[in-house]
DNA sequence: GAATGTAAGTAGGCGGTGTCAACATGTGTC
DNA sequence: GACACATGTTGACACCGCCTACTTACATTC
């Protein structure tokens, strides 16, 4: 009865405590069998849940891409129809920020490189529901005759670029402060208020 | 004579040999041993001059940054004063294009954690020179009352958030087209010339 | 309810990696 | 010319991803 033969959930415990050693060791210090020792179980038995340790990654990706998804639906739900953009660009950079290493993954390139059908799904989704944001701000009257395949890019930049210069210290110290959420609003504003 | 003992400068053909396999292979599938094979050497002898991949990396990064800063460099040099800001913006997202893997070494966590000195200073110095050129343009008349901590924020998530998304291809298809220089122009222009 | 096919675990090995220690070989200096 | 020192080599260690063959438990079917 101790330690039985079958874990019982093997693959939902892989997933757990790898996102858990992710935000502790980082991306590149993860490893399948160490994952195998910490569940107590052989070295090859992640294989049978997750082929290749890319495909692991993948799976916490989608995962990671579902909590970003959720956290910008529930953000956008509270938000009037015209604030809903605003909302959508800091719920991506506040997600980013509390969850910087599965954010990490998001943008690992080896897991980018060879994304399965469901993770590329749900980002195009994800994009198609920025452009579709876009276009009814739009309606609403913001930047009204700008090109909205310009406005798609320059929202996509500017929500990646501050999320990753949140994660990442790029510039070291100097980004780093207590008001710094004030500026992320004022730097995402003066996008969205340009033309208000 | 042939097959001297100590191969004259290794360090630099490390270094370079690395970078070739950078653009080749990627950031993940760069070993110190290979690179040691490729140049008909043992596979320690790399330790003698980067006692550590990280290091290695390291001494990449500088590189890069340093061929980054000599090609805004160029671009600003050729620009009027008023255009600097912009020629800055659109020479790092260039760069980025055409070294889109030295760009991903740049932005490896595992480099970017431990940073050597120089490479911070490089970095350090970098970033200054993006605040004075807002500072500049401020002068100028743009953005005049603006918070200059808030443009940097800004301008420094756009340029790098842009590089990202056209080096990654986080949306998969469909950023990627022959008239897309004309959109990021288009994008960065939505900050730089909003207050023209 | 036994037989059986399959999913999920184990054991072991292969070739690869980064890193270390001990040793060898040149090079530069007094 | 002796000697310190930088730069190579060799061999080892512990780890890694991945593969194959084997074993165990579960589920389905007759």
């Amino acid at each position: 009865m101790n330690t039985p033969y079958h874990h019982g959930n093997l693959r939902e415990a892989l997933l757990a405590r790898a996102i858990e050693t992710l935000s502790e060791k980082g991306v590149e210090h993860l490893s399948l069998r160490a994952l195998a020792r910490d569940l107590d179980v052989s070295h090859a038995a992640p294989l049978r849940h997750f082929p290749t340790k890319t495909d692991l990654l993948n799976a916490i990706a989608v995962e990671g891409v579902e909590s970003l998804i959720g956290a910008t639906d529930t953000a956008m739900a509270h938000s009037p129809g015209p604030a809903r953009l605003r909302a959508m660009m800091l719920a991506y950079i506040d997600w980013a920020m509390t969850h910087a290493e599965l954010h990490r993954v998001l943008r690992n390139p080896d897991v980018m490189r060879h994304t399965s059908e469901t993770l590329a799904d749900l980002l195009t989704a994800f994009a198609d529901r920025q452009r579709a944001e876009i276009s009814y701000a739009q309606e609403q009257g913001w930047r009204r005759n700008e090109d909205p395949a310009v406005l798609f890019l320059h929202l996509v930049s500017l929500t990646a670029g501050t999320a990753i210069v949140m994660t990442e210290n790029v510039y070291r110290d100097p980004v780093v402060t207590p008001e710094l959420r004030d500026k992320i609003e004022a730097s995402i504003d003066l996008f969205l208020g340009a033309a208000k």
